[in-house]
DNA sequence: TCAAAAGTGTTTGACTTACACCCATGA
DNA sequence: TCATGGGTGTAAGTCAAACACTTTTGA
């Protein structure tokens, strides 16, 4: 109950040497793109140059910060520099300190993780290769880390959310949904239970097209209804904007 | 199904110009330390020292990367150096980028969440003050959104986690767990209910302690039996480790 | 007519909600 | 004895899980 106003502890910035002029440490994305191909969740890995300070030959796309981009920005960005498509959803996982031993410092690698539709044609081209989550080669263990909280995050929200869809073309069968959730889940679903769950849902409907898929019945095709309540993402959402006034 | 093994676009940090000579934005640290007294959840706000560049006279504590310590280890300093005590929880929330106009580039603004339990004399020390974020005095854009999603992540994490814990001290009344999920949930709870629910976790333990609290019945006293299993908190986890090997 | 995937309902148990009274205590 | 908060049980409804057969099609 008792509250001092203010006391000899020092608020803000603290009373460190003048961390002002100390450089700060570097800010590196890395961002998780997914795809799926027929019942196998991808992650494409590009090659690092010769010059790039990592022991792999193979890793997450990454960046640095662009002046002219915010955070997301960026990360589209990489995401775009890697397959030439844009994703259909971009979310920010964590940011982790990564301690660099022998430079005496660490720098800051923020993971985003980024959702991509499997056309008609299959995978999307990307510079580099699509390898499968559940036989990943040998990556770093920063990416290795980036890549499994993904899989966690997208795992976790497929129970309260329709990100599911970012996986899947505008129209769909009732099968391939249920395909992408067995494959992110990593276990078989019930078909009624399922179709009958995503029908609770609402915002499924039922187009007039029909795919034929071999010598049995066509599957009826759906798309959803409307765009996603982003609030149900529960992700922040802020306009990025000033809160500095002075120099 | 096409898979170019390697194309002209570049990987990696990409062919814009020569990026590893500017310098990278800043980072700065924000923690939202939150308390709860007699039914209402407080938020730790902190002077700001004349020299800052901030339109307010108030805000969440803060703090720039120290070069010795990670992430989080600079939350909790940040924490420690507001209250004199150490958090109870500590959780990064988010990073966002902040565009700083007039210098013409932004920084990363990462947030943090901290619950510190409110010991049997009420509010820890702080030095600042301790505000009911339900009636926020006016701080910056960028605290309020942070604040704002620190309450959004703990309603949340209620529904899941048993993350009120961390507001409690070690002994309480089940009237008091009760009271942490009504004043950030925001709502009253059916008191046969709630018991019921909190005894079915298992993790609750009655102790031959009582507390008289006026005239009328005492109450027992629960503690929590075990350690959390901070799996179910959906957060990463890593070795803070190096990923790279030359310089 | 056969093979192969699409499509369709019901039953059961578990969990959630709503709801009202007696108990122990100090003043 | 009264005022105050502590403590308890049941019934109804909702939700999730298990489970098997018929339909449509091309070969």
């Amino acid at each position: 109950m008792v509250r001092r106003p203010q006391d000899e502890r020092s608020p803000g910035y603290g009373n460190q040497p003048t961390p002002d002029l100390v450089p700060g440490p570097e800010v590196d994305l890395r961002v998780v793109l997914l795809t799926r191909e027929q019942d196998r969740l991808l992650v494409a890995l590009t090659g690092r140059e010769p010059c790039e300070a990592s022991a792999h030959a193979i890793g997450l796309p990454r960046g640095r910060p662009e002046l002219r981009r915010d955070l997301d920005g960026t990360a589209r960005g990489i995401a775009r520099r890697a397959t030439g498509l844009s994703e259909q959803y971009l979310e920010q996982l964590y940011s982790m300190s990564v301690d660099q031993s022998t430079r005496g410092s660490w720098k800051v690698v923020i993971g985003y993780m980024a959702l991509l539709s499997s056309g008609p044609g299959g995978s999307p081209d990307v510079s580099g290769v699509w390898a499968d989550v559940s036989k990943l080669p040998t990556v770093s263990r920063i990416d290795r880390s980036v890549i499994d909280y993904a899989v966690v995050r997208l795992r976790a929200k497929l129970g309260y959310t329709n990100i599911g869809r970012y996986l899947l073309p505008s129209t769909f069968t009732l099968r391939e949904l249920q395909s992408v959730y067995e494959t992110i889940l990593g276990q078989p679903l019930d078909k009624r239970n399922f179709r009958r769950r995503m029908m609770a849902t609402g915002i499924l409907a039922q187009t007039d097209g029909q795919r034929r898929d071999g010598s049995h019945r066509p599957a009826a095709l759906y798309q959803f209804q409307v765009e996603e309540d982003r609030t149900t993402y529960l992700t922040p959402t802020w306009t990025d904007s000033d809160d500095t006034r002075r120099t």
